[in-house]
DNA sequence: AAAATCATTTATCATTTGGTAAAAACTCTT
DNA sequence: AAGAGTTTTTACCAAATGATAAATGATTTT
């Protein structure tokens, strides 16, 4: 669990006790290729930190394409934050893009550590912002054409570039397969 | 100050003490059109109300371009949380798209509310989120194409459809102030 | 009111991207 | 290795958007 530890730690501190209530109230788990973390339809259930691989964030439209909204990569929390908070059915699903390790709290967990260890909220805030800061930031810029934001998108996720299919990145980048493609072969 | 204590009301209940204590560390003033809220190259240093009025969140791209980034309407709070609570020089401005009327906190009263009253971090950082969270449901889509896009934020925006330049919306959507001209004239 | 400034619309043509279809390349199973 | 299924590339044409320029409209200043 070193891993997660590591990366509360950005956020504050912890003593001995504290880490090792952390560590009891996490579980391990393995997700395949394709498996789902969360779905929609459902109330999210459980907060989880990935060790290794990488999950993302899509939705069907009303044309029923899937689109995919986020990728979040290895030392990243992962969870429908919002949903989980406000007790509300999700409406994207949460998907392994490639197989993942994944450090997880189920729902009642996550909030036991609220109640149990003093300045958990502080450090929980913290992380989350960060999360959706990082998220705007590292997202594709609308303003920018479409080898922009895909030359962009290469420099902020350099592994995800050829470990999850292209139709993933185009709908992410707001664009078809096809042009995804094409702009591949145009870069050289 | 009613209309700002409402808004903190839907995150968390304040006493009248509490409430007397907000109000006396709030400040009221009004931004003519065009005006800054906040700078880039500055360390923000107020937390904003908007009473009246629209405020957008814009930035220069490479190219020397305008790109206005978000709009924040009536009864949102305004701020570049982020490097406030960071300290760090911002990159984008907050400028005045209409004459507005504001309660501001100085970053110093706004630091005082996290010391003096118990629980305000939760309704903070409730409110944050919440901030976070609607801009990121509001934005333009960018899988759709700019006439869907300019139609949802017809929905989304629908005071500033009348009340902001063509060209804020346009920078806005992705798309050129012409493209957007263009596609007012076809949706009738 | 006239002039000046700024915002919006219109027009034309070039470029980018989408839609459709098919071929090629790759993966997985048997 | 063969075959089935999936993913990626290519090709073609249509549609959307960008770039440039100019005209019109609106607002502010003098």
């Amino acid at each position: 669990m070193k891993e997660l530890i590591d990366y509360i730690s950005k956020f504050g501190n912890l003593n001995r006790q504290q880490v090792n209530f952390v560590e009891s109230m996490a579980m391990r788990i393995e997700l395949r290729k394709d498996e789902y973390f969360s779905e929609a339809g459902k109330i999210p259930n459980q907060v989880g930190f990935i060790v290794e691989g990488v999950i993302r964030g899509c939705y069907y439209s009303n044309k029923g394409e899937e689109i995919t909204r986020c990728f979040i990569g290895e030392n990243n929390l992962v969870a429908d934050y919002v949903n989980l908070e406000a007790n509300v059915i999700s409406a994207e699903y949460l998907q392994a893009c490639t197989p993942c390790k994944l450090i997880v709290f189920s729902k009642q967990s996550w909030e036991e550590l609220s109640h149990t260890i003093v300045g958990w909220d502080n450090i929980k805030n913290k992380m989350v912002q960060m999360c959706m800061f990082q998220k705007s930031r590292k997202g594709p810029v609308i303003s920018q054409n479409a080898t922009t934001r895909y030359l962009e998108f290469m420099k902020n996720y350099p592994l995800l570039t050829n470990r999850v299919p292209l139709a993933y990145i185009a709908s992410y980048l707001g664009i078809t397969q096809q042009s995804l493609s094409r702009i591949r072969k145009n870069i050289g």
